[in-house]
DNA sequence: ACCCAGGGTCGTC
DNA sequence: GACGACCCTGGG
């Protein structure tokens, strides 16, 4: 077993990272803690006074691995000050999800996950990615229980459309099992995506994925490319906008075009940060 | 029991 | 550009 201890870091508590909804396979045991797997790792994250606790196994270096996934370099509190001075709101759900931290997740399992979330519920959303893992990925023990990662393209590409119908993706079947083709045959070249500068052609590529559509294709931009001037609009954050800054008595006829600029001017190039405190909020408050 | 919404996208008009 | 259909599941 690995384990990494780091002690006094800024801007991270982990059920604002975990709940926040920008990852789906990291779970709060009865202690307390949270597991999840990673790329090759399984890994046990534990949290008390000034120390986080982080033990595992994993095939590469743990540490980087962690340091990397958690992005740990990078410092929030200048975004958060940034932020904050905005306006309440802001001010508001910085202060809610203060430990939040937007995570270097892997594309590939990032594109797979949005295009299931699609018209679908994050508990669902969960249950089918586990399954998917179960089923196509390599098995990784950790403390005596059995851990999956998530499965390869090489792997999942085994599955037929009726295979994945029976993990219960409905109607989403045909699209991963597209999507799946399309990335392993390099139609749309993953590692090419990675090196590109420019954000559209980033985008522009990702649309052409089966499933891919405009929120879809934000939500990869900011959790699987760490682009954090994206801004997706989903159900969620249509209502806190709506709620706070256009007043609309209508909701759904708020314009996806208005929310943008709205969201340019506001928020600039930490958008999709700011996206992610107000989701939270906006979601953790109303229930 | 029934209805509805859930981090939308696709095909069709 | 609008509009409905779409698997499935949990909660009212």
């Amino acid at each position: 077993m690995k384990k990494y201890i780091i002690k006094n870091q800024e801007s991270f508590k982990m059920e604002d990272i975990f709940d926040c909804g920008q990852c789906f396979r990291w779970n709060k045991q009865e202690d307390g803690s949270y597991v999840g797997v990673i790329k090759d790792a399984v890994i046990k994250v534990e949290q008390h006074n000034n120390q986080i606790v982080f033990s595992g196994e994993s095939d590469k270096d743990f540490e980087s691995t962690i340091n990397y996934y958690f992005d740990l370099n990078t410092n929030y509190s200048k975004y958060k000050d940034k932020l904050s001075n905005i306006d309440q709101y802001l001010f508001e759900s910085i202060k809610f999800g203060e430990g939040i931290r937007i995570l270097r997740q892997d594309l590939w399992e990032c594109i797979i996950s949005f295009i299931i979330s699609a018209n679908n519920n994050i508990p669902r959303i969960k249950k089918i990615i586990e399954r998917m893992s179960i089923a196509y990925g390599e098995k990784i023990k950790f403390n005596g229980a059995e851990y999956y990662k998530f499965p390869t393209p090489e792997a999942l590409s085994k599955a037929s459309v009726q295979d994945l119908r029976n993990l219960g993706l409905g109607f989403r079947d045909k699209r991963i099992y597209n999507t799946t083709k399309m990335i392993l045959e390099k139609e749309v070249d993953l590692e090419k995506i990675e090196k590109l500068e420019n954000t559209n052609l980033m985008r522009e590529e990702l649309l052409k994925l089966d499933g891919v559509g405009p929120k879809v294709a934000d939500c990869i931009l900011l959790f699987g490319l760490k682009r954090l001037d994206v801004f997706p609009i989903d159900v969620w954050v249509r209502r806190v906008m709506n709620d706070l800054y256009i007043h609309n008595e209508d909701e759904e006829k708020v314009n996806k075009k208005e929310l943008q600029k709205l969201a340019e001017e506001k928020f600039g190039d930490l958008s999709g940060l700011a996206q992610q405190y107000l989701f939270y909020w906006k979601r953790e408050t109303s229930a």
